[in-house]
DNA sequence: GAAATAATATGATAAAAATCATATTTAAGA
DNA sequence: TCTTAAATATGATTTTTATCATATTATTTC
């Protein structure tokens, strides 16, 4: 469903989220570690997120990774559309191009209540939020 | 979520379960074209699905891939499990071992419960089941 | 403005998944 | 019992995904 480097890249944002409060910038090398993953691959994705927006970023001597206020209220989906591209969840269980509610899949009547029900969420929960969860103990970031 | 193996072994084993009724067996050849899936690649999946017991074959003229009596019980789950192997579906969506009830990663608690309904679904319906829905047109297998 | 520090760009390598090809074995039917 | 038709076993190739390495560019600080 998610490939590595949309977890990776989710794991990484909401590292940043959490971590870089007050002007406080990460960088790659104190990234990698704690979420455990490689630092020349999560490099790789982090760029991604830039150049999409997702995430913010200075060079130089003090620089890293941060949120602005519109990265805090991008999507989890964006993140995951961003990675992976924007079909790989959207299409049925059995990847069917033919398959929709007239004609449904043998899995579609089984699944796809509880599918969208998980492609709403993604789409709904922003990063804000998950940060929030975070800060308030709702949920964990162990790695 | 699924890999592109299972989705094939699926649209196989339900095509084979309503094409073989009456002890009439399918080949492989006949099965490759209508689910739009390799037929080398397809046979190496039955021969694995044959060996689970999760289908049934003879070879030789006449031969071909039957469902006989236990087969048609067999759950959906259990294709998964024989092609992509036991964990893939259980781990968390982000892969975290650490993640738990108690200990929830970020996506855990807007995830877990349609999550779950995925498995359970996936766990209880047989391929019996998913074959009467489409014979009696309540599912259709274009592909 | 020079040195140091960090992201960025590019690309090489490795591992896994998917696809393709071929030789072997088994069973049926003449 | 010989021929034929089918699955089975094995493995080679290609493609995709994941990982690793290095050179370049931008920004700060002295």
């Amino acid at each position: 469903m998610l490939s590595n480097s949309s977890k990776y890249a989710i794991k990484a944002v909401l590292f940043i989220a959490v971590n870089s409060k007050r002007g406080k910038k990460v960088m790659v090398k104190d990234i990698a570690n704690p979420i455990n993953v490689p630092k020349p691959y999560i490099a790789k994705l982090l760029q991604k997120l830039v150049k999409e927006k997702i995430i913010s970023s200075t060079r130089g001597p003090r620089g890293g990774f941060y949120l602005n206020n519109e990265n805090f209220k991008v999507s989890i989906m964006k993140i995951i559309h961003a990675i992976d591209g924007e079909k790989t969840l959207k299409s049925c269980m059995l990847s069917l191009d033919t398959c929709n509610e007239e004609k449904p899949c043998p899995l579609h009547n089984i699944l796809s209540i509880s599918r969208d029900n998980i492609l709403k969420h993604l789409n709904q929960k922003t990063i804000e939020d998950l940060s929030n969860d975070i800060n308030l103990g709702q949920s964990f970031l162990p790695l």
